[in-house]
DNA sequence: CCTTGACCTTCCCATGATGGGAAGCCCCAT
DNA sequence: ATGGGGCTTCCCATCATGGGAAGGTCAAGG
């Protein structure tokens, strides 16, 4: 029920979307640019508030800030066919499902390879003897075309450690 | 058999890790300089070769850099316990298994609304209707903190859409 | 009225692993 | 000797995010 406008700071805490993401996501074209108070602030309304849930809500389900500029079209077109927005949904759910299976396929390889391994004392370690193997396959290498219209680039798989 | 020493364009070829990877590699200290001829240009062995095709199979099991650094000292110490190997391969299974039944949330998701969407020209869409719902859950926000020693940064979750 | 502290602004930088490309040198085969 | 391809280094872009500096603004309390 609050209506004043509130500041980039507020609408951060009250939508989840950081004050930081908030400015990128207007720098970028993502969102209109903010209207502003004399002094430079930025003010954001409940329709802002509204919005700004909406991009995290995709944020969350893994969209990127292009397919939810794509949503965000059709969001406000209100007569829009909902093909569109479902295509969109596919899409997403094909490139997760097949990033999943990418993962899995890692997993499941460590998995027996750390079963064979007892982890003791000892210097034998069939997890390195299968790294230092020389015939791997030659893993279809990364960022490969995919069809034209529904190309997609697989992202970067690895993990980061922090130490 | 090849045992002359081979230049970064023919190593690469061999290994399947490009010249610019094995530069950069080189540059961050995952590799040691390579040797090099009077004019400059560097020069790689078997012995490297067969460092390569290690870190090569490594990436391709999701390793990061850093782990992969790891697993190479210890890959050299012919007389390390095999538990440490595999502290740092159940370290990186643990992760893939979280990132999995990450994306494995986001695609049931999307699979359910996409389902409840006909998808055709009418502007009916239950896909927009739940991003645009107020009440979702806060959701933890990524990047939590980890436990200490087995601290792991949360990648980054989202797709890339080729156009 | 003035200070203080919390907030806002912009700008630059770093992340991780990878590729693109420019400018310039080198090597081999014709 | 010349041309083309490979090598060198250096800079830039990616994608979404955060950190932090330098400086302006605002509201509350002395």
């Amino acid at each position: 029920m609050s209506a004043g406008p509130i500041t980039i700071g507020e609408a951060a805490r009250r939508t989840g979307v950081s004050a930081k993401m908030i400015r990128w996501y207007e720098a970028t074209g993502l969102l209109p640019p903010a209207t502003r108070s004399e002094a430079g602030y930025r003010h954001y309304d409940d329709a802002d508030l509204h919005t700004l849930r909406f991009v995290r809500r995709a944020r969350d389900l893994g969209f990127s800030v292009e397919a939810i500029s794509d949503l965000l079209a059709l969001w406000r077109d209100r007569a829009r066919p909902s093909a569109g927005v479902k295509a969109i949904a596919e899409q997403q759910i094909a490139d997760l499902r097949r990033r999943i299976a990418e993962l899995e396929g890692m997993a499941r390889t460590l998995e027996h390879l750390a079963e064979s391994c007892c982890g003791d004392e000892r210097p034998e370690c069939p997890i390195l003897d299968d790294l230092a193997t020389e015939d791997h396959a030659p893993a279809p290498r990364r960022h490969s075309a995919g069809s034209e219209a529904l190309a997609t680039h697989s992202m970067d798989l690895r993990t980061k450690r922090g130490r």
